[in-house]
DNA sequence: CGTTAAGTTGATCCTGCTCAAGGTCGGTGG
DNA sequence: CCACCGACCTTGAGCAGGATCAACTTAACG
């Protein structure tokens, strides 16, 4: 059973119902993922050992924001998040949905500024691993710098699949092209999902941001998409109704979109 | 002195002039940067020792195309690259511009295919390790894990710029935005260049193409900046006149700007 | 000096933005 | 249980930034 009634708070801070899974939902998998993915017993008790503990952050909260120094790397243990960039008029650009086992914090330039800021969807929780830790313990553990790097590498081929898209697709097969995506991540996190009936919890403002689109074009691609028998997207809740139609939309192949479920690591 | 005449190749596979600067300007540092950078000598005989060879590739030519499997992770020597994506119509978005130093072909999902392809802008040489050699040499060396994680990650804050850039600002401040990110990356790379006379092996397609605009527009936008007297761009040619003027154009922090030549690595 | 890639410019069209006004959902407080 | 409120969603009208199509010019190489 997957959408027992235990609340979270939305960005608004007030109680809701829209992040109601429970936390085996959210983060069950989530220990055994990021750093922590395929690492050995000895392993895992050392990067328990020198993490400073996890950190809580309701919905709408910063983990940090544009310009602060960070001198952690965080495990998002529990929650959904989103990375994202301002400018200074106060054009966002949302540049990665993370969920439940995303490493976080992790850029070049250390003692330097961050050059974007991650906030909160949902309720969530971090495990904060100093920076200082991070070094010595790949020292001892050499397989954790492979797994840092695989993890990153991840990510940068999900920003490349952004890249393509908002460069060169259409609003049409933008919009479809990240409700697969965030389908496929759903899936991958909490397989046995309903197709039908998803939380994803983000609104269309996100997803405009997230996609380089006003959130009025994104509603009016909705609506078309609604009026199709495509896909239902309303008030964070996706319903994909014509799961073949909407790979079609999206102007992808249909054998490489199964193969974006398969991205497993190193080994 | 920087510009000796010996010839390469342009994307049409004849001699130019375009890549005329020696091999010890393309790729002098080269051997320093990327995966060996900061390498003990230790590190360097290891990984000289289980690298196969290097490859020469022609300007116009593929390290890797879409879709093939790729076994070894490639260091660039000596050239410019760039990685791309192509959409079935023909529709091409440009992920990454890449100078010597670069890491390339290190991407998730191993065995399986590449998701974007690699091709050389002038004649280029790569370092070619085996994937299968990188696994023991990081157990033997926990250094080049993380050196590799940071690689990545660089390029990945690269890729979160050019989404900003992309999917939040104008013609103007994108053309501007990637005028400025590749004389940083240039000079970082031949620091005494000089600013008003830069052989920048791209044509205004491969800005279009980056930038997620046509080369019409992107000449347009270019007219207005070499009217204005900020940059003039010409046959791969980059004069940057009024550096301020540029910052501005691209509405970037002009402290911010600073900073992007001080990525360094860690410690 | 011919050839070809690359750059340039104009006219026209269309996708997606802006501005503005409602409508709906869900939580809270009476 | 109902009324209220704020966040979020929805729709229309008009506009504009950038695309498209097409023709022409220029630079660089052989």
């Amino acid at each position: 059973m997957y959408h027992a009634n235990i609340p979270a708070r939305d960005l608004t801070g007030r109680r809701n119902c829209l992040a109601r899974a429970p936390a085996d939902c959210w983060g069950c998998q989530a220990r055994r993922n990021g750093l922590c993915e395929g690492a050995t017993p000895d392993e895992l008790r050392a990067i328990e050992g020198c993490k400073w503990g996890d950190r809580e952050i309701g919905a709408g909260g910063d983990l940090f924001g544009i310009g602060e120094s960070c001198d952690s790397v965080y495990n998002l243990v529990e929650g959904w998040m989103f990375l994202y960039n301002i400018l200074e008029d106060g054009r966002r650009q949302i540049l990665h949905f993370a969920l439940p086992g995303a490493v976080l914090g992790f850029h070049p330039g250390w003692g330097a500024m961050t050059t974007y800021g991650v906030q909160a969807l949902t309720d969530s929780v971090v495990c904060v691993i100093p920076r200082k830790a991070l070094e010595p313990l790949s020292k001892r553990y050499p397989g954790i710098g492979m797994r840092l790097a695989w993890l990153i590498s991840r990510d940068n081929s999900l920003a490349f699949d952004h890249l393509t898209s908002i460069g060169r697709r259409s609003a049409r097969e933008r919009v479809a092209h990240l409700l697969l995506e965030l389908y496929v991540r759903y899936y991958a996190q909490w397989p046995g999902g309903r197709i039908d009936e998803m939380q994803i919890p983000v609104t269309q403002e996100h997803i405009g941001d997230a996609i380089g689109l006003t959130l009025v074009h994104v509603n009016r691609v909705l609506r078309d998409l609604r009026q199709e028998g495509i896909v239902e997207f309303h008030y964070r809740r996706l319903r994909i109704l014509d799961p073949d139609g909407l790979i079609d939309v999206a102007g992808l192949d249909p054998q490489l979109a199964m193969a974006w479920m398969s991205r497993r690591p190193i080994e």
